[in-house]
RNA sequence: GCGGACGUGAUGGAAUGGUAGACAUAUCGGACUUAAAAUCCGAAGGCCUUGUGCCGUGUGGGUUCGAGUCCCACCGUCCGCACCA
């Protein structure tokens, strides 16, 4: 009898797919359409376990979804522009392009052997002129629309590299790669206008059944919706008033001070004037934008002189400073302070000797505020005092909203609703990025690049020589003709912007492209109306917020341009996200006791510790983390596959955990998933060969079995149970091996085996199913049905509790009704023995379940 | 600080409010073998007074005939957001 060979039989299958193009995704009437992704990979030119668990997760519905009579589509590509491109070109002197294209081939080679149905006949890498073309079009079709616009705005620039950098890329105040301290400039940027959605994109997640609630919980944080009052405040020297945001007006009472932004455009016209505010507001800037760096940041301020009167008693007059806490793209970027009831408003007034009056008690604890602000929880009853909307002892929500109605009222206030999402800058000085197709003449300003001339292409070299990226800067900067061009409009001389969107702008689209990847327009409206949506999204939770909600704002824009249907406008049903790929550290100390790392294939066993297997030094074993090569704590998939096969990769990233959680990678769990895949090719074998006779007790009992697999596995496979579907094929291939039935009806049962584990080890099933005598695939053979009939079993047993304790156990008739159960439970003996001559309260039946009975 | 999730054997984890610990790992025992590997069979939450016993799903309360599951409080861990007025 032939061993399990998963590399013979991983090739041989895959080679059988590939000439079947069963994976080959076409419109059709005939069948239900269904679009599973994955979240495409940046080509880094290594696979991780990270990969292979997204993947063959994907693969799972895909290959289950096939099998129930669905047209499916599952595309694959790569998200192929991005800085670490550009890395590599400064550090191994390769060209980016180049460098990607390269992994990109690599990466391919090592995704095959996982044997995953995607449809490699769609594939895109963003960084191919025929995608970014598109992208320009649709940039174009945007701003025409005003969905995109220019404008000045405070960054983050690192003035090593000369570049904006995004705030997850300032490390501790300094340039993660630099190690430059960034400082804030304001630049002329292009913004998508995101924030006009922002009261749609929070009400549709309601809608969004079907993603985590987490996700949407964090969508729904990020955008930070607030109702709250615009209030101008009136200056006592007779310039503009100044408005202040609050969502708060209920602590009027305890306003004591006016504090505006230093960007605020009145500090900018004192400053003018006043050198020791020009230079307040220059420190600011150079301030560190991280949050740790402000949290610990000082609340300074300086007083500007001017003072305003109060809004609710005009006899009062508040001092307005500028302080270095007030962010001037929040509200209006002036507010007004009040300490008693907001702990930073308090420091602040503490340091500078500003009032401190409360607006509102506890119910009998009239103190007033000393050291801690007091600001209890909204649904909590307080004490106005004095108050000016007319209330007295009522929750802090209900001053808050009679407060804002009274200000409205009486005309002093405008009720504002603000949100905390904001435009999404993309520009960035970088190279490596799909250029944005506009153009700066003379006469004529900003000037839209000709859809005729697109693609607007990355230069590949310097008019015959290597661009040079050692030099810090955008290379697109200083090449010495490639911004040269004609002006779309006058015709004269003009340059091209050099700056390149943002890689986050390449997915927010990649899913629609997919449906018609080769289209002469961003999207074929008839490809896209029949795949769209994405019926099922899987990645990781670190895109819960960026990446999930640009995609859902460029679907709108999208859809305004006609790019996609309405229906799109949301366009992914459902989301999941998978957990990820943790593994064990081994490590050990150096001489300065620092921490050394070393590989898992580094490492062995020897007496009962984990040693080194060149020095038999022992290893500290640190706590599964996740898989990182800094901390060389990686299982390559590679080594995996040459030596298990991909099968049991896959196995074992599915069993174990549940696909949410993060998974622990073993060298023995990886182990027994191959020892299982064996014993299921032998016992499967042995069966095919088999020919013993029937014996009916035996058969049915492995039939009724076979059908509460079908039933589990099933139930499992579409709900994203895949660890106790695979827990239920343990439990069945046991009985199998032990079922003394006959020929027929293991065979029968084998053959279901099979064709359960195909979504997960897709080569091993096809080898089987063969060897078993199938026609065709198992890949396109249709997904078994449990028996209904075969689910419940002629008797049952059920147990009984006393008091909901369990005491006994009875045999009955699956069908017998309450009465009769409650009889054959009273008379069972060891239920008899342990009421002890009680006489039972209630007796309740569970038909099927249990039974309780109550004395 | 605000928001959220999760706490089950040695370990990963099962369990529509209905027999807690499925399935797997590690462990131990047995069979086969000259031996090993492979394979097969079996044991295994804790406690004692070994019983058809008691206790047991972070801690304490509650709802229920019945709670790992629902509710409240606390403890712990993890995650997201945060000078957002």
């Amino acid at each position: 009898m032939s061993r399990y060979s998963a590399a013979e039989i991983e090739a041989k299958w895959q080679e059988a797919w590939d000439k079947a193009e069963v994976f080959r995704a076409e419109r059709s009437q005939d069948k239900p359409k269904y679009y599973v992704l994955e979240m495409f990979p940046y080509p880094s030119g290594r696979i991780h376990m990270g990969h292979v668990r997204n993947y063959t997760m994907g693969d799972v519905i895909a290959r289950h979804k096939l099998a129930t009579g669905h047209n499916v589509l599952h595309p694959f590509g790569w998200d192929a522009f991005g800085l670490a491109a550009e890395n590599a070109a400064i550090e191994k002197g390769v060209h980016p392009a180049k460098w990607t294209y390269q992994n990109i081939a690599d990466m391919k080679e090592q995704m095959k052997p996982l044997g995953i149905s995607h449809d490699w006949s769609r594939e895109i890498a963003t960084c191919h002129p025929e995608y970014y073309r598109h992208q320009q079009a649709m940039f174009l079709d945007f701003l025409e629309k005003g969905l995109v616009y220019r404008k000045n705005a405070v960054v983050n620039w690192d003035p090593v590299d000369m570049t904006v950098l995004a705030n997850e890329q300032v490390i501790d105040g300094k340039g993660w790669r630099s190690g430059a301290e960034v400082e804030r400039r304001e630049l002329t940027q292009w913004f998508f206008k995101i924030s006009d959605f922002s009261e749609e994109l929070l009400e549709a997640l309601g809608g969004l059944d079907n993603w985590p609630a987490k996700v949407r919980l964090m969508q729904e944080n990020w955008i930070g919706k607030s109702r709250g009052i615009e209030i101008p405040f009136e200056r006592m020297d007779g310039q503009p008033p100044i408005t202040c945001y609050s969502t708060r007006p209920d602590t009027m009472r305890g306003a004591s001070f006016v504090a505006i932004s230093p960007e605020h455009p009145v500090s900018r016209d004192l400053a003018l004037n006043n050198p020791e505010l020009a230079a307040f507001i220059a420190e600011t800037r150079k301030m560190d934008t991280t949050e740790a760096a402000l949290e610990k940041a000082e609340k300074k301020g300086i007083d500007t002189g001017i003072t305003v009167r109060h809004p609710v008693w005009p006899e009062v007059e508040l001092p307005v400073w500028v302080g270095n806490f007030v962010l001037m793209d929040y509200g209006t970027g002036a507010v007004f302070g009040c300490p008693a009831h907001d702990q930073r408003d308090l420091d602040f007034a503490r340091k500078y000797g500003l009032d401190v009056r409360n607006a509102f008690y506890l119910p009998g604890e009239e103190v007033e505020v000393q050291d801690t602000a007091l600001v209890p929880p909204k649904s909590e009853k307080v004490v106005y005092i004095d108050h000016f909307a007319g209330i007295a002892e009522v929750t802090s929500q209900e001053g808050i909203d009679a407060t804002i109605d009274w200000f409205a009222d009486k005309g002093l206030g405008t009720e504002q609703v603000k949100y905390r999402l904001r435009d999404w800058g993309l520009s960035r000085q970088r190279y490596w990025g799909c250029p944005i197709p506009v153009v700066h003449c003379e006469t004529c300003g900003v000037v839209p690049e000709k859809k005729e001339n697109l693609p607007v292409e990355l230069p590949y070299d310097e008019d015959g020589k290597p661009i040079d990226f050692a030099t810090p800067g955008n290379p697109l900067d200083r090449h010495p003709t490639w911004r040269d061009c004609a002006c779309p409009k006058c015709g004269a001389p003009a340059k091209r912007e050099t700056d390149t969107m943002d890689t986050f702008v390449d997915s927010s689209w990649y899913f629609a492209r997919f449906t018609a990847p080769r289209a002469e327009t961003p999207t074929d409206m008839v490809e896209a109306g029949y795949w769209m949506n994405v019926d099922q999204y899987i990645g990781g939770i670190e895109h819960a917020i960026l990446h999930l909600l640009y995609s859902r704002f460029f679907a709108r824009a999208m859809h305004i341009c006609g790019h996609l249907p309405e229906k799109a406008i949301e366009p992914f049903d459902a989301l999941f996200t998978q957990g990820m790929v943790t593994h064990a550290i081994y490590q050990t100390r150096d001489d300065k006791n620092r921490a050394v790392y070393h590989f898992p294939e580094d490492v062995e066993e020897a007496d009962g510790t984990m040693r080194l297997k060149a020095t038999g030094e022992a290893v500290e074993i640190v706590p599964s983390a996740k898989m990182s090569k800094s901390k060389k704590n990686v299982v390559d998939p590679v080594n995996i596959i040459r030596e298990f096969g991909a099968d049991t990769a896959r196995w074992f990233v599915l069993s174990d955990s549940p696909p949410e959680r993060d998974v622990e990678w073993t060298a023995a769990g990886a182990e027994a998933a191959f020892k299982h895949l064996s014993r299921v090719h032998r016992i499967v074998t042995e069966i095919a060969e088999s020919d013993s006779p029937a014996n009916a007790e035996a058969d049915t009992a492995l039939l009724r079995e076979m059908h509460k697999t079908i039933h589990d596995v099933t139930g499992g496979v579409e709900s994203f149970g895949f660890n106790a579907a695979i827990a239920k094929l343990y439990a069945f291939t046991n009985t199998l091996a032990r079922s003394q039935a006959g020929a027929e009806a293991k065979r029968e049962a084998a053959v279901t085996l099979v064709q359960l584990m195909s979504p997960m080890t897709p080569h091993l099933s096809e080898e089987l199913w063969s060897t078993l005598g199938q026609e065709g695939l198992v890949t396109t053979a249709k997904w078994p049905e449990a028996d209904d009939a075969m689910l419940v079993n002629d008797t049952i047993t059920m147990p009984i509790q006393i008091n909901g304790k369990r005491r006994a156990e009875i045999e009955v008739p699956k069908d017998m009704d309450k009465a009769e159960v409650e009889k054959a439970a009273l008379s069972n003996d060891a239920v008899i023995r342990s009421l002890d001559g009680a006489q039972p309260k209630k007796v309740i039946v569970v038909p099927g379940r249990i039974v309780n009975v109550v004395v």
